[in-house]
RNA sequence: GCGAGCGUGGCGAAACUGGUAGACGCAAGGGACUUAAAAUCCCUCGACUUCGGUCAUGCGGGUUCGAUCCCCGCCGCUCGCACCA
């Protein structure tokens, strides 16, 4: 019996599949049921690592599975190949990002070549290819064109060293993350999309994913978008209204009920009013310099103090007419709401905390329910349910009837009315960068922001970056085109898409990659939407929300039809390896290190010196920490299979998963036993008789659990069943015949999604035609795998006592008299009277007694 | 601070909607084969035990014939958001 050698049947079954071209998309119809299988694609670094392997493992089990089960299949992968550290290596090394990412991207399509993923590589494309972001800019001027694309003046962080924008994730403790600059707040004329527009339908959608989302997931994205509800109203000023807000002072509030526990309105440092005051009064001036100075760190914030200064401008109260003072404090945030607030301290811990420190007034006006009308506050807010006193029109209400009893005043007097806000801001999109989509906009003296008549507009290749800054503003000529509306000298944009607007529809794009519109109807309709998408959590937010917001609007804009893109979705768990370190605090590599075991303590010592190594904690495989293990490694070692097997089968798919040398060998060995069954099958061994039919249940249990762990995402629970069946397989010795064959074939096809290339050899070693690609998956026959016996644990009072075996489906009065003339349980009864047996049927028994 | 999730052997974990806790794998111990090692195969493997049992799913209560699972209160860890009015 011949060993099963990977490294020549892995190759071998690779290269059948792609003579077969087996992996193309069906697309003439075959009547068979669509799925779209999707794994979010890679950034190309140019390396597959154990992550993306794991990612990419979980969809092309679901695909295979897919497939075997009946299903038409799109599977595709392309490079989301736009982004800064194409433009980092052209500067630290000359190269172009072009090049650097272009030579990325082959080497990992190699690399992932290796995996035997059944992957569409006919639809493959990069991102970063003009034929796919001129697409993007087509559609861009389409949502220009209806009002969803829009410039306007915004703060934004910016890197004085590298001479760019950074994103919020960039900057670590206010420092530029790459040049270690100060990060300055800088006001920029940029581009961006109105996300907000669709905020309700965004959260409203979530309600349609659930059970097919990650619950997280979707709450993550409902506390992103923050709707809130409640009222905007104005305050009039008492004496003269400053000149900036010449109206009254426009506030936003939850709380309306709270209203006559108003003592003081907060502005933000940035509201206008505080700024016009600070242009003539040296100390406002003063303050606002010191509240902009406050750190912007996670532990500033938290521990920064309330801070106030009193502008000495009041409003008038909306009800009872007495004078508020305004003040301008460090707390309020200039982007939510309007600004501003009316300070409550009785019943919000921000503006009692306030009010203490500046002895300003505390006024309760909800009470808990028996607190009298002395009720009061001392440093803890009240913030629980309770009736309005001290409130005139709304005293004794609840909470929620006094809001609305308070948004109804206030809109009848023409003050206000009630609002809904959200904390989701239009999302920014513009980046001072090279290697990006370039914003197809030509901004002409005359006629204003104009779409650029001719797509794409591509990126200039000789570009340098010996200069910090945006290569295409120095640029010689490209910026410098006539207007396509009067045909005058006008400029480019020169600003590039924000590269999360390439991953927002590159899914839409995968059903027809070559089309002429950016994306073609029919083609989309037939596969749209993704059916399960793949991807790690770290995109709950952004990516997912854009891509959802994108469908959105691409749909209203007639380009497409499904408007939720992604029916499924599951966030896998990321790879993790133990480290390892030197007494001089160095990193060492996994493969450069010795383990052994000492009765269970255990040891490192690093191979090259021979010195002992600390093994630390278990963390994400990272380069830094040197914790990592290569794919072609394992590849090399043990094979493609071992290493898809492994990543699957030692935790559940959503949690990390430890990588050991100890479990891929574990998987190694299991793929021998398989091959071990397999090749000793000898179809000529009639077996016995009761060992056939057991194996037969046997065999229809195991296609029953495998099949339900993988529509379950339970991949470690099925491959776990795999292993028991190859073991039960094993010890049916003595069955042969028909029922091995059987066991034999649903085994070789229920690894298949798991182990591919295994399953192929096997399948032709048991003398199948053709490739097992395209065998349909077992049918699990209940009927085949009952047992006619079962096994019923007898309690007494809750305790294991006993079990007995009887018929299955047996009654329970049945039941009950057995379980009674037992003698054993006879015996344990003695002295004690049965106040009453449980039976549940095909389950457990309970003797309760007294 | 707010929100969510998770706590089960030496380790990763399993247990379908409340019904035999620890499947499967790793590590460990013992044995077979071998001149020896590797590989492979077999056995043991939650704790305690007077060998009949007893105790065990973070801790303390509760509901139930029966709780890893449901409820209440703690403790610990992880993640997300973070002065959002």
């Amino acid at each position: 019996m011949a060993r099963y050698e990977p490294k020549t049947a892995e190759p071998r079954q690779q290269a059948r599949w792609a003579a077969a071209d087996a992996f193309r998309t069906p697309t003439e119809g075959t009547g068979k049921p669509k799925y779209y299988v999707l794994e979010m694609f890679p950034y190309p670094s140019g390396n597959i690592h154990m992550g993306h392997a794991r990612n990419y493992v979980m969809g092309d089990v679901v695909a295979r599975s897919r497939r075997a089960q009946g299903f038409d299949v799109l599977h595709p992968m392309g490079w989301d190949a736009f982004g800064l550290p194409a433009e980092n290596a052209a500067i630290e090394r000359g190269i172009h990002p072009g090049d650097w990412t272009w030579s990325n991207i082959a080497a990992m399509r190699d690399q992932l070549k290796l995996l035997g993923l059944s992957l569409d590589w006919s639809r493959e494309f990069a991102t970063c290819d003009p034929a796919y972001y001129g697409k993007q800019q087509a559609w861009f001027l389409e949502l220009f064109k209806r009002g969803l694309v829009y410039r306007k003046d915004s703060i934004v962080n910016w890197d004085p060293v590298d001479n760019t924008v950074l994103a919020n994730e960039q900057v670590v403790d206010g420092r530029g993350w790459r040049s270690g600059a100060i990060v300055e707040k800088r006001k920029l004329n940029q581009w961006f999309l109105r996300i907000t527009d669709y905020a309700d339908d965004l959260i409203d959608g979530l309600k349609e994913l659930e059970g097919r989302w990650p619950d997280k997931v979707r709450l993550m994205q409902e506390n992103w978008i923050g709707r809130s509800k409640g009222l905007q109203m104005t305050w009039a000023w008492a004496g003269q209204a400053p000149a900036a807000a010449p109206d009254g002072l426009e506030i936003y509030t939850t709380r309306p009920d709270t209203l006559f526990g108003a003592s003081f309105m907060g502005i933000a440092a940035d509201h206008p009013v505080a700024r016009a005051l600070a242009e003539t009064n040296p100390d406002a001036a003063a303050f606002i310099a010191e509240c902009r100075k406050g750190g912007s760190t996670q532990a500033e914030i938290e521990q920064a103090e309330k801070i106030g200064f009193d502008t000495g401008l009041k409003v008038l109260h909306p009800f009872d007419g007495r004078e508020v003072s305004v003040w301008i404090a460090n707390f309020i945030l200039s982007e939510y709401g309007t600004g501003a607030i009316f300070g409550c301290p009785a019943h919000d811990q921000r503006d009692l905390d306030f009010a203490r420190k500046y002895d300003l007034p505390v006024i309760p006006v909800v009470r808990p329910e028996g607190a009298g009308d002395d009720f009061a506050v001392a440093n803890e807010a009240y913030t629980g349910p309770g009736a309005l006193f001290h409130s005139d029109f709304m005293d004794g209400m609840e909470i929620e009837p006094a809001k609305a009893a308070a948004i109804a005043r206030i809109e009848a007097a023409g003050q206000g009315e009630g609002a809904t806000i959200y904390r989701l801001r239009d999302w920014g999109v513009s980046r001072q960068r090279y290697w990006g989509c370039p914003i197809p906009v030509i901004h002409c003296p005359s006629c204003g922001a104009v779409p650029a008549d001719q797509l794409p507009v591509e990126l200039p290749r000789d570009v340098t970056f010996d200069v910090p800054g945006n290569p295409l503003d120095r640029h010689p000529t490209w910026k410098h085109v006539k207007c396509p509306s009067c045909h005058g000298d006008a400029t480019r944009e020169t600003d590039t898409l924000d590269t999360f607007v390439d991953s927002s529809w590159y899914f839409a794009r995968f059903t027809d990659p070559t089309a002429a519109d950016p994306i073609a109807k029919a083609a989309a309709d037939k596969w749209l939407p993704v059916d399960q998408y793949i991807g790690g959590v770290e995109h709950a937010v952004l990516h997912l929300l854009y891509a959802r917001f994108i469908s959105r609007a691409l749909s209203d804009a007639g380009l497409m039809s499904v408007k939720e893109p992604f029916a499924g979705l599951f966030t896998q768990g990321m790879v993790v390896h133990e480290t390892y370190r030197r007494a001089d605090g160095a990193w060492v590599e996994p493969t450069d290190v010795e383990l052994s075991n000492d009765g269970g303590r255990r040891s490192a010592r690093q191979l090259s010196t021979g010195e002992a190594l600390t093994i630390g904690d278990i963390e994400k495989m990272s380069k830094s920490k040197k914790n990592v293990v290569a794919p072609q490694e394992i590849v090399d070692t043990y094979g493609v299979d071992a290493g898809r097997l492994f990543v699957l089968s030692d935790s559940p798919p959503e949690r990390d998963v430890q990588w050991t040398s100890g479990g891929v060998e574990g998987a190694s060995r299991f793929v021998q036993r398989v091959w071990a069954e397999v090749d000793g099958f000898d179809p000529a061994a009639a077996g016995d008789e009761s060992a056939n039919a057991s194996l037969v249940r046997e065999t229809h249990k195991a296609i029953k659990a495998v099949s339900e762990g993988i529509t379950g995402f339970r991949f470690n629970s099925a491959i776990a069943k795999l292993y028991a069946f190859v073991a039960t397989v094993r010890d049916h010795g003595a069955a042969g015949g028909d029922a091995r064959r059987q066991a034999l074939s649903a085994l070789a096809r229920l690894v298949a999604p798991f182990t591919p290339h295994l399953a192929e050899e096997c399948w032709t070693r048991l003398g199948e035609e053709g490739m097992i690609l395209d065998a349909p998956w077992p049918v699990y026959d209940p009927a085949l795998a009952a047992d006619d016996e079962v096994t019923l644990p007898i309690q007494v009072n809750g305790k294991r006592r006993g079990e007995i075996r009887v018929a299955r489906g047996l009654e329970p009065a049945a039941v009950e008299a057995i379980v009674l003339a037992d003698p054993e349980v006879q015996a344990r009864l003695e002295g004690l009277t049965v106040k009453k047996i449980v039976v549940v049927k095909d389950r457990i028994v309970n003797v309760v007694v007294g």
